[in-house]
DNA sequence: CAACTGACTGCCG
DNA sequence: CCGGCAGCCAGTT
């Protein structure tokens, strides 16, 4: 079990409709601080064309859609789920960031 | 092996 | 929330 996995793991764990943060996922994986791999992890997963993923799930701590490649993809993916974002590919953390296992019941 | 870079974040102002 | 700065992990050069 790798780090990667770890923040796989974690990021499968977030319900549709919600969205969580790269620190979030990275500290629900286990690895506190680690924001900036969880990104990388993310960013391999277009490459290995992995669809088990919801990627799109995950938004930088401002609500922004910080992806380099596919922000128009993720934005529309989120809206089809319920997720509403705004032209400017921002989110109200407020109302739908997934705050853990907690969250659920 | 050192330096650079990137789907990031917390602290300060 | 915005801008600047440092810390963070892994892969490349």
């Amino acid at each position: 079990m790798n780090n990667y996995d770890a923040i796989y793991a974690a990021v499968k764990r977030i319900p549709a409709g919600r969205v969580s943060s790269y620190g979030r996922v990275a500290r629900l994986a286990g690895l506190p601080g680690a924001a900036r791999l969880v990104g990388y992890a993310l960013h391999a997963l277009r490459d290995q064309g992995d669809q088990t993923v919801p990627w799109w799930r995950v938004v930088n701590h401002t609500g922004f859609i910080s992806n380099a490649y596919e922000a128009e993809l993720q934005a529309a993916l989120l809206e089809a789920e319920g997720v509403v974002v705004s032209p400017a590919h921002r989110i109200d953390l407020r109302h739908y960031v997934w705050e853990g296992v907690l969250d659920d019941a």
